[in-house]
DNA sequence: CTGTTAGCGCCTTCAG
DNA sequence: CTGAAGGCGCTAACAG
């Protein structure tokens, strides 16, 4: 006696699954999955009854159930130090439009500095079965790594390379970027050009380090010990390198920063101590992070594509995962970098006094822009 | 013939999933999962048994198939207007934190107040199932309501009341907190206060508004008409109320404004016009936005718990699904406001002059504020 | 207290 | 080109 399959369910229950679809539009079960899926093969006539129906009952397919038997749950997962850095929120969200473009959700964690909960922000990811995890953390764990490799999930650092790792990178132009800031200096007449670092243990905070030094050497000015300051990229870490520039008997005329919160700590220093900017003193960042255009003056800083970013880490991590031909070797990534001339930025007064008297102090017109190479 | 239930799983694959952990531990898989959700009835000796293998597979369940199985994805909801606001990080992060307490992951949308977005994002929380929705957005769209609740999934309106809808809405006091800013400047010597709103097409903005108005008149001052100024909550707007304020025969000493960007605008616009800060006019903002410390000066402003802001949210949210009997009543809960001083508040210049010499200017004092009621 | 069993909603061979 | 049937990994009745 061949019993129903399936339980009569409570009847009364409207349950709106890929059944009451096929019912509805009286094909199987597995035309309505092959309609939802955009499979050509599927009669056009049959595949409009189809949707149509969807439309009609309001049909959302559960992505739970098409994740447990595809075993893909279309999500990624992204892990940062602390949401509300400045640095994140643009970068979050450029990273939630190219996810969503590409048919992805995403799982934000944060670690908040914090190795017990970046433990259970790994965890997180792999319970939820995420396709792949990109890591955007400063100061980085190693359990990472093994946890997630081991469960075969793809994985992509995002401006924060550990020493030697299985994992894709991106690389950030930070060369060019501190090129452009020394060189915009420079062209406004700027000499004595300081420089506040992050943390020398980040590698990517050495990078801009060593960019900095190279560029001034590239136009022939050799870098001055004393006004070369290690910073910790915090905005407490920019007032107190500024203080000690500032106490020096030859003081710069300008300060290239290795991050914006450092350069928000500068113009906060430099404005206490009764200075102008930027006729005193010059200030450049690095990121543009979204409050820089909010400082008073708006900040001059280089910045990094966030777009590039996201894109590039979501464009790592699905080339494994879709079987579409392109992108064979997109294994590392690099993103470019733009210097943006805000307020923060003028001609040095030792300058001005040898100039006619109708060049204008500030701000400076873009055509006085370097643009050369 | 009894032949196998399960295909023979093309050997070789040490798939990890429960039945492993079953057989590992030597016991049926209902007790496996018996013991992952910590189900009292269980043998300790079998419990600890499991647990160890657990550890040594390094298992993870499969959060998918629970949530197909169980009815319920432990995912809550979040729609925002735009992640690079100021004003969400903070409330984001709090979220997070909240809902990994309660054992809930957090989806994150941002509408970038495009109303096609809104729909998609509507359609993305139906799609992975949330177990409810909280909805932070300034322009609301009605679709939300009907789709959602056509899906019998909670909606939590946060700081965001629309007209009048079925869903439950979080209060802030913003009476309270005006209240405290009005306060603050008036025992500083201020009578003088300008208040530049928010689009008083939104109903929060306008409680701000009245709040404001009444708290004036509490202390005998008859508002004045040209220093009530409509904004908009951008910087821009703040910087245009301002101009209009200073361009007054009387210019007031103090501006309230509705939210922290507003404030912002303002400070630019008046260091823009060569005064001082709070030496010439005070500012006080609205929110404690993250950036509002970083502001020069740092902005006093009127704080609203993100934490309490969250776990209201959450708690409502959670209160229907859990079967918990607490928290039966949690229908609207009122989130309370705080005053933060910080230095863009101090002695009006004319109270100044009436008083002994040896007040100090700014900052204020804590001892000085108001602190009764 | 433990094990057996029937699905949760969907995708995906495999026959027709 | 379509339909029937067998799981995906897990929970929730039921029996023992």
């Amino acid at each position: 006696m061949a019993q129903k399959k399936r339980k009569p369910r409570t009847k009364k229950s409207p349950r709106m699954d890929i059944r009451t679809v096929a019912a509805h539009a009286k094909v199987s079960i597995a035309t309505v999955s092959r309609t939802i899926n955009h499979i050509s093969t599927v009669d056009p006539v049959l595949a409009k009854r189809v949707w149509k129906v969807i439309e009609e009952l309001n049909y959302f397919p559960n992505t739970q159930a098409r994740a447990l038997v595809s075993g893909r749950s279309h999500i990624l997962g992204l892990i940062v130090s602390e949401i509300t850095n400045p640095f994140f929120p643009e970068l979050i969200q450029r990273f939630e439009e190219c996810a969503v473009d590409r048919g992805y959700e995403i799982l934000i964690t944060s670690t908040n500095y914090d190795p017990k909960r970046m433990i259970s922000c790994v965890r997180r990811m792999i319970e939820r079965k995420v396709d792949g995890v990109a890591v955007m953390t400063f100061g980085i764990e190693e359990p990472l790594l093994d946890q997630l490799s081991s469960q075969h999930i793809p994985l992509v650092y995002v401006d924060s390379r550990p020493r030697q790792s299985p994992a894709r990178t991106l690389n950030v132009d930070y060369r060019h970027g501190i090129w452009q800031g020394v060189q915009h200096l420079a062209v406004l007449g700027h000499r004595k050009i300081a420089f506040l670092s992050g943390p020398l243990t980040l590698h990517t905070a050495q990078l801009r380090y060593h960019a900095f030094v190279d560029s001034l050497r590239e136009i022939g000015i050799a870098p001055n010990p004393a006004w070369l300051i290690e910073g910790d990229h915090t905005l407490e870490g920019g007032m107190s390198g500024t203080e000690k520039l500032l106490k020096l008997a030859d003081v710069p005329t300008a300060i290239l920063c290795s991050n914006d919160m450092t350069a928000i700590g500068v113009m906060h220093a430099v404005l206490d101590a009764g200075l102008r900017i930027p006729e005193d003193i010059s200030v450049i960042g690095f990121d543009d992070v979204h409050i820089a255009q909010f400082t008073y003056p708006p900040l001059t800083t280089i910045r990094m594509s966030c777009r590039d970013l996201a894109q590039g880490a979501i464009t790592i991590l699905c080339s494994g995962l879709e079987s579409s031909s392109i992108s064979p070797n997109v294994h590392d990534l690099v993103i470019s970098t733009e210097l943006i001339v805000r307020r923060t930025t003028g001609v040095p007064r030792d300058t001005l006094r040898d100039l006619k008297p109708l060049l204008p102090a500030s701000p400076i017109p873009m055509h006085m822009l370097s643009t050369k190479k």
